[in-house]
RNA sequence: GGGCCCGUAGCUUAGCCUGGCUGGAGCGCCCGGCUGAUAACCGGGAGGUCAAGAGUCCAAAUCUCUUCGGGCCCA
């Protein structure tokens, strides 16, 4: 069965709702296994870092997964949605010692490794349950009970079989090579791991002199003057000239050698007087040439370092045109070095530490820390004139992504992936993955690789895999590739951890010699843990079938920084492993940037919390905006507003399906219960329009999703909810619905309408779970879940173009007439005669007619006429003007009366003949011929209509009124303040109600033929006319310059139906006995004996007995102070809470609530045990109670009189006291006094005004008048605040100007907290005056209701503390009827 | 410095591949309307140096080049 949803769209509570159903129905389990047998599909997570909370990033991506999980599982596939954590590394192991307090490496082997990588273990372990905890709101499907973890000892077993693997084809050695090296973690570093900042560092141009030529220097430059004690050479490009030049600057001279081009450049450098180029040298020249090194002194290890190139100049085409154009060379201390070093037999001396600080053959420097040493390098090169130019420079510096410390070039022993063997097997196999965007692979991820160089995975730290190599004292080695292999060995044990330091404990023997084999001591690179998710979250190599059943993925994604990280990682290993890539389709999606464009990090501060925008939005609003706001591969730049009209645009689908399922639940429709042949036949044009915009929606977003244009996807469903389901369909079927007839045309409609709305949810499931599942819910869908269902599949045959075309043009002169309804300021309620439509061409027209009544009904015209294509209307008025040159030039003597003639013939007459050829007249017995040349012609419309254009043709709408037509229109405009009126008093849809109207005596008489269909029209059973009109609720109207009072009363049969429902099994036919017996309330069942009960028709003895005991159940009060009380006082004293209506205030009372006392001390848990009441009422009574509400003694807005809390009205002048706002507002016969004089009344304190004026001019003059009788003031205003402050003299008085700019001294108008909180601020202190004006502005930003409530609380206090409150209103700004609720408000109305 | 991507209204964006009508939306702003889907919704208006410059072309937001700015990746 259909049933209604919830009335408002409220996301957390509906998500949340959603997420408990899929528990207790066991949704995703269910899914999975409906779709076990059908194609596999290899989904692989690429695994977050678990450091913590996840960002918006990570969301996104969860996001953009889930949706394509779900969508190919609704394609029937068999999803594999392992979700993987990363879960080793180094920035654990910081934030890990971080927390211990520990700094080093020494201190962590002091601290007890195994206790260290406890820490870590359990640090990784507590964050990823809290990320999965995070993704599980968002509403993300995987197999959160079983994820892959990077820590878990299979996990482990596959890197080392891949390590193995490498081995064995002789891809995986040690080797001595020149890495970069974080000092303060003791570790090599992964390109992958180092950050890149602008940092300040010395610029040095220092002098090497030739050993064979005194008097002249190389010149080299250098940032790193602590490389210089490691200098081994000097590179000169071939290639280049360079110049030896003697310069002179004061007393000093001395000759260079430097590149040519450089010279003047140089100079400037050291403000040479002048300088003279000796000789020009070619690089190829230099070589070979000695130098001595110029630190030789201070590190005596330079002295002992030999080989044919040392301190000599060597050849590099890698030397650049810049600075001096030679370079220094450090092998130990740089990798272009070390291969230049390689090249020549250059020793990578290297006297530096793991600590980065000097070892003993660092000489001088010994224990210094390198960047520490840089001054004293400094320092001796001046003392020995070497130092040509010292300066500072600015660059681009490495540091270690975790620690921040700055990276060093060292060369070490390290384990290396030889990729460079695999690189053209990953170059073709790039080419062969399917990226989205294409350029993903075929730019970034294949340059990237085309630089491959090769892999350094070893770390020297604990918190990794550990690598798989065991060596022994001769050199030998034997690489484990699974835990079988230490079977036997020394220290293992089967269940053993495969970490740091047990797993460093297990002692193999040795194959070859018998020597025990220690491990060595590194753990893995973490990015090569990633790589080999593919394989190791299907458990190979131990569990061959699974692999063999899902390897390798068909899809991944991930953001464009995994170019160099996980796409690459995967490949590497993958080539080494199988010579393949481990995936077939790669999605390279985009980064979450701030508003201003610019990435979150935690220093800017600029993070937005994914929880934050879900608790405010939901999380279907953050989904579908990330995946509708750009394509998947550019980046977002989160803005708020965005997923706010995300929202929107889900409340409004919500809206289509409150509307859908009202009507449906009413009717009891049963869409799978319907003869399909009927309502085919019974389908009205409009209706086939829609299910062919449907059937293109299918085709369209199943297009763009296969294609990874999710954005596409969702853009096109948006269009099609707002436009075609909201703001067309269900305009159009809206009478259909409200008919009472279960006729075939309006069932036609539901179906129609139920399809496409199925269509469309099902469509957007994938993107937006939850909203989607609790529509599905509520139309009845027979699966457990909206995910199991089947993804839509479009049939084109039931697309028809025709009709689409047809129906915008039917939207096209709809909007037409609406826009020159809008000039001529005729509402849409008021009919019009007709339309005469001239269309350029027969086929407009054969567009027109299969849809004439959609025009007719949603332009409100009852008439459409058609003019033959390529005629003119007949109705317009031709005019013919006489041309008095051309005729002069013939009949001079008659020309003017000629004139005159022409206009007073027929003008039709004289075009047709002028058509023909010639127009004949006669005058004084002359036949006067008139020639085409001597007239014109003009048209002019008819009176009242007005002419207008659309695409294919012309339109002339005509306005002309008929008694007829007035009278419908007046028939409408009271049914619409009627509609106001029930939903004023929140009468159920169905509630039946009494009419009395009061009306001018025409109007009466034009309405009269209309009462049936009024009635019908707002389910009346009695409209009367009369004098003055008597109700539950009446409103004096004005319609059309013309006073109209209606009163309502309602027969509060739903009412009745609803309350006796909430008796415990009482059947719906027995709850309507009781209202046809004219039963109401509990209350009037109240003292009947269970007999009594029985003898009312349709109520059973055992209902009888049923209501009895309900009745007896709220006997006992709720505790025993306080005896009942008047139920009227204490309904009169609950009426006052906000939102309280009189059924729930019965309630309250026959709950127990029935004195003043119990209600002040009202306790929650009792209050939440009454049946029916709401959360947001129940924490206004409980407000309510806590601000003293049931005591409070007020005083009369009229009269001032004091009213105590138990009296409805006043007890002198009897007015109401003013209720909550939910309570339909009460008629109030005695008017209030209205002060209509222009000059200033006199304010009295107390009391709050209404100013009706169109500018601000009286108010203002109030207001200061009050401020020059010494009040205090303060002025809201939408004016310009020194606009107002000069023109009224406002002196130091506070303004706060009502603006959306947010400057300061400005206030949004939405936010009305602040406002009310400086209101009160001010009124807190003392009394005083206070003008608000530009009440407008903030009813249209928030609303009436929420303004009228805010005007009742400043007019109470004002009250209480002897303010004046001053409202300035342009009366035409407001609904007549609004104005009439506001002035009841106030204590006095001005105009 | 290099590679890739991006730059269109105050903001978010469509259009660019494949040159051609007045550059199209949404939010925000201003004005108006509607009222049993309604704490909604609809219509109208203002707002554009298509980052800048040059070139190709009859014609450039669109193609080419240069410059500038932003992002990612690298050096």
């Amino acid at each position: 069965m259909i049933k209604q949803v919830q009335n408002n769209y409220n996301p957390p509570e509906l998500e949340k709702r959603v997420q408990q159903h899929w528990t207790e129905t066991d949704a995703y389990h269910k899914t999975k296994e409906l779709r076990a047998s059908g194609t596999d599909f290899y989904f692989v997570d690429g695994p977050p870092y678990t450091t913590g909370y996840i960002h918006l990033g990570t969301a996104l991506n969860k996001i953009i997964k889930d949706s394509v999980i779900r969508f190919k599982r609704m394609q029937k596939f068999n999803v594999r949605d392992q979700p993987g954590y990363d879960m080793h590394g180094l920035p654990i192991e910081v934030k890990v010692e971080k927390s211990i307090g520990i700094k080093s490496k020494k201190e962590i082997e002091t601290y007890g490794i195994d206790r260290f990588i406890s820490g870590c273990k359990d640090f990784a372990l507590t964050h990823q349950k809290m990320m999965t905890e995070q993704f599980k709101e968002l509403g993300v499907w995987m197999d959160w009970e079983h994820p892959y973890m990077t820590i878990a000892p299979s996990y482990i077993e596959a890197a080392w079989w891949t390590l193995k693997r490498a081995h064995d084809k002789d891809l995986l050695v040690s080797a001595n090579r020149v890495i970069s090296w974080c000092p303060r973690c003791e570790t090599a570093l992964a390109e992958a791991e180092i950050d890149y900042w602008e940092e300040k560092d010395p610029s040095i141009y220092v002098k090497f002199p030739l050993r064979n030529e005194a008097g002249v220097s190389l010149l080299i430059w250098t940032t790193t003057p602590w490389t210089l004690p490691a200098n081994m050479a000097v590179a000169a490009h071939p290639d280049y000239r360079y110049a030896k030049v003697r310069y002179h600057r004061g007393e000093e001279n001395d000759t260079v050698i430097v590149l040519e081009s450089l010279v003047e450049h140089i100079g400037e450098l050291e403000g040479w007087e002048k300088y003279e180029v000796l000789e020009v040298i070619e690089g190829d020249d230099l070589v070979g040439i000695e130098y001595v090194p110029p630190l030789e002194d201070e590190v005596p290890a330079q002295r002992e370092l030999d080989g044919k190139w040392v301190h000599r100049v060597v050849p590099s085409s890698t030397v650049e045109a810049d600075m001096t154009g030679l370079v220094h060379i450090a092998p130990g201390h740089g990798p272009e070095d070390f291969e230049i070093g390689r090249q020549f037999n250059l020793m990578p001396f290297c006297p530096i530490d793991e600590g980065g600080k000097f070892n003993a053959d660092g000489g001088a420097y010994a224990g210094m820390f390198v960047k520490k040493a840089n001054p004293a390098v400094m320092e001796n090169l001046r003392d020995k004139g070497l130092m040509f130019h010292a300066g500072t420079i600015e660059h681009r510096y490495g540091h270690c992504w975790r620690c921040k410390s700055g990276i060093l070039f060292r060369n070490t022993d390290q384990w290396y992936l030889r990729v460079t063997q695999v690189k053209d097997l990953m170059l073709s196999e790039i080419s062969r993955v399917k990226w989205v965007p294409e350029w993903a692979g075929s730019g970034r991820e294949y340059d990237w690789t085309v630089n491959a160089r090769d892999w350094c995975i070893s770390r020297q730290r604990y918190w990794g895999i550990p690598i798989p190599v065991w060596t022994c004292s001769n050199g030998h080695m034997k690489v484990i590739g699974s835990r079988d292999e230490l079977e036997g060995a020394e220290g293992y044990r089967p269940d053993m951890e495969l970490h740091r330091p047990w797993i460093d404990n297990v002692v193999l023997k040795c194959e070859h010699c018998g020597e025990k084999m220690r491990r060595v001591e590194d753990v893995l690179d973490v990015w090569f843990d990633a790589g080999v998710a593919s394989w190791a979250q299907l458990g190979y190599p131990r569990e061959k079938a699974e692999f063999e059943r899902w390897w390798p993925a068909k899809f991944i994604t991930e953001a464009h920084d995994q170019t160099r990280g996980w796409f690459y990682s995967q490949l590497g290993s993958s080539c080494i492993a199988f010579d393949r890539a481990p995936y077939e389709q790669v999605l390279m999606h985009g980064w979450m940037l701030d508003a201003q464009g610019l990435p979150m990090s935690k220093s800017k501060g600029n993070i937005i919390e994914p929880s934050k925008v879900m608790a405010e939005f939901g999380a279907d609003a953050l989904r579908f905006y990330l995946l509708r706001v750009s394509a998947p591969w550019e980046d977002i730049s989160f803005q708020n507003e965005g997923v706010k009209s995300a929202r929107k645009t889900l409340n409004i689908l919500w809206n289509v399906a409150s509307f859908a399922t009202m009507y449906m639940s009413i009717d009891k429709y049963d869409h799978r219960g319907m003869d399909e042949a009927a309502i085919k036949a019974a389908l009205r044009p409009e209706d086939r329009w829609l299910v062919s915009r449907t059937e293109k929606l299918k085709a369209e977003a199943t297009r763009n999703i296969e294609a990874c244009d999710l954005h596409k996807a969702c853009r096109a469903l948006e269009e099609f909810i707002l436009e075609d389901l909201s703001r067309w369909y269900v305009r159009l079927i809206r009478d259909r619905m409200w008919s009472e007839a279960n006729d075939l045309d309006k069932l036609a409609a539901y179906h129609t309408l139920y399809d496409a709305l199925m269509a469309t949810i099902k469509l957007l499931s994938p993107f937006c779970p939850h909203i989607t599942e609790e529509i599905y819910q509520a139309m009845d869908g027979e699966l457990t879940t909206v995910h199991m269902s089947d993804w839509p599949i479009a049939d084109p045959t039931l697309v028809d173009d025709r009709m689409e075309a047809s129906m915008v043009l039917m939207q096209e002169l709809v909007d037409e007439i609406t826009k020159e309804r809008q000039k001529k300021n005729v509402k849409l309620r008021w009919p019009l005669q007709r339309i005469v439509v001239r269309a350029n061409d027969q086929a407009t027209i054969d567009l027109i007619r299969p849809m004439e009544d959609v025009l007719l009904s949603q332009a409100n015209v009852k008439n459409i006429e058609y003019v033959p294509p390529g005629e003119e209307w007949g109705e317009l008025v031709l005019d013919v003007i006489p041309n008095p040159n051309a005729i002069g030039k013939v009949y001079r003597q008659w020309s003017s009366k000629i004139a005159v003639m022409l206009k007073n013939r027929p003008a039709r007459d004289v075009r047709d003949a002028i058509d023909r050829g010639q127009y004949s007249l006669g005058i004084e017995g002359q036949v006067i011929r008139i020639e085409p040349n001597m007239v014109s012609f003009s048209t002019t419309m008819p009176d009242n209509v007005i002419g207008a254009r659309f695409e294919q043709g012309d339109l002339y709408i005509d306005f002309n009124m008929t008694p007829e037509l007035e009278a419908e229109g007046f028939a409408r405009e009271i049914i619409r303040r009627i509609q106001q009126m029930r939903k004023d008093m929140k009468l159920d849809v169905e509630e039946f109600v009494k009419v009395e109207v009061r009306a001018p005596i025409s109007i009466e008489e034009n309405l009269k033929p209309w009462r049936d269909h009024i009635m019908k029209e707002v389910r009346a059973v009695k409209l009367d006319f009369a004098d003055s009109p008597q109700g539950e609720h009446r409103v004096g109207w004005e319609v059309e310059k013309q006073k109209i009072d209606i009163a309502l009363t309602s027969l509060r049969m739903k009412e009745g139906l609803r309350t006796f429902q909430q008796v415990p099994g009482l059947s719906e036919e027995t709850a309507s006995a009781l209202v046809e017996a004219g039963k109401r309330s509990f209350d009037d069942l109240k003292g009947m004996s269970e007999q009594q009960l029985a003898d009312i028709p349709g109520v059973s003895r055992a209902d009888a007995k049923n209501i009895a005991q309900h009745l007896s159940r709220f006997a006992p009060a709720p505790s025993s102070d306080g005896e009942p009380e008047d139920r009227e006082q204490v309904i009169g004293l609950l009426m006052r809470v906000p939102r309280m209506n009189r059924i729930k205030a019965e309630m309250l009372y026959d709950a127990g609530f029935d004195s003043q006392s119990k209600l002040s001390a009202c306790d929650q848990s009792r209050l939440r045990e009454v049946e029916g009441l709401g959360a947001k009422t129940l924490q206004e009574i409980v407000d309510h109670a806590a601000a003293g509400g049931f005591q409070k003694v007020v005083r009369c807005k009229n009269c001032s009189s004091e009213i105590h809390p138990y009296e409805g009205a006043c007890p002198s002048c009897g007015v109401p006291v003013g209720a909550g706002s939910e309570e339909p507002p009460q008629a109030n016969g005695d008017a209030k006094e209205e002060v209509k004089s222009d000059g200033p009344a006199t304010l009295e304190p107390s009391a709050t005004y209404l100013v009706k004026e169109e500018k601000g001019e009286r108010s203002y003059g109030l207001f200061v008048e009050a401020l020059g009788r010494g009040m205090r003031g303060f002025c809201v205003t939408r004016d310009y605040p020194l606009k107002i402050r000069s023109k009224y003299d406002l002196k130091d008085t506070p303004i706060v100007w009502l603006s959306n700019i947010g400057k300061e001294g400005s206030l949004r108008p939405k936010d009305l907290e602040k406002l009310s909180f400086s209101l009160e601020e001010f009124l807190s202190e003392s009394n005083g005056v206070i003008l608000l004006d530009g009440l407008e502005y903030l009813i249209t930003n928030n609303s009436f209701l929420t303004m009228l409530r805010f005007v009742q609380s400043l007019r109470d206090q004002v009250a209480v503390n002897h303010s004046i409150l001053l409202i300035a209103l342009n009366p035409s700004t407001l609904d007549p009827h609004e104005l009439t609720l506001l002035e009841k408000e106030v204590d006095r109305t001005l105009s």
